[in-house]
DNA sequence: TGACATACCTTGCCGCGCAAGGTAGGTTCG
DNA sequence: CGAACCTACCTTGCGCGGCAAGGTATGTCA
């Protein structure tokens, strides 16, 4: 009973946060509001979401995290690594994949 | 810690069954192939997936079930009741929701 | 007889996504 | 100076969706 590969519809928060740190440099409570922003209030992550992805990001090497001080309170700032541009490139393939079969099932004509 | 309400990238199983099944009465082991096919394999369910969505589909009153003899063997045929037209129209509507927000974000310039 | 396809089903579990809660500094305002 | 609220970071705990695996039974064809 081993589950060996993850679920197939998993990884979207994942392929956000990549897409949005290949644009420009961000911290996690920022990025937290971006993503309602980019995806017009579609989607929202809570912070629950976020930190974990990124730290987990992180240690995989996709992610380079840079402490900085603005106004005297520590921000977390993350930049995409060529193996996140890798991954990210993997993740949106395979996103692009899925969302266009699903696309193509329900194109599909009401009845046969 | 209550975990309220769904994961917003699930029920892409139930989409699809009720989907194919708006289209013609199946039964579940013609709909783990047929997914593959209308997907163009991008999307493979398989029947541990297919037959529990089916079952809790139809204990929700979304799906009919007919039992029905075929060559000395039984099938289990599916079809879509009023209930389950509106909760495909609910889903379709939230999965384009979701995936055009997915897709505003990819379709971003690469960098500000 | 064995192998393979059809056709149904359930069990068990992994891990994603999430709500909730916790810490701490900054500012604003009465 | 306390209260209320925003910024900014984090972890804990868990529900449940999706899945692999395994189980039953009938049909069929070499």
């Amino acid at each position: 009973m081993a589950q060996t590969n993850p679920p197939f519809m998993s990884g979207v928060p994942e392929l956000l946060l990549l897409r949005l740190l290949t644009q420009r440099e961000m911290y996690g409570y920022e990025i937290v509001k971006a993503v309602r922003l980019v995806t017009s209030e579609a989607i929202s992550l809570g912070e629950g979401v976020v930190y974990p992805v990124l730290h987990s990001l992180e240690r995989s090497g996709a992610l380079r995290a840079r402490r900085k001080p603005v106004n005297g309170r520590t921000r977390v700032y993350y930049s995409v690594t060529p193996k996140g541009t890798q991954r990210l490139a993997r993740l949106t393939a395979e996103w692009d994949r899925v969302s266009s079969g699903i696309q193509a099932a329900l194109g599909e004509p009401e009845h046969a």
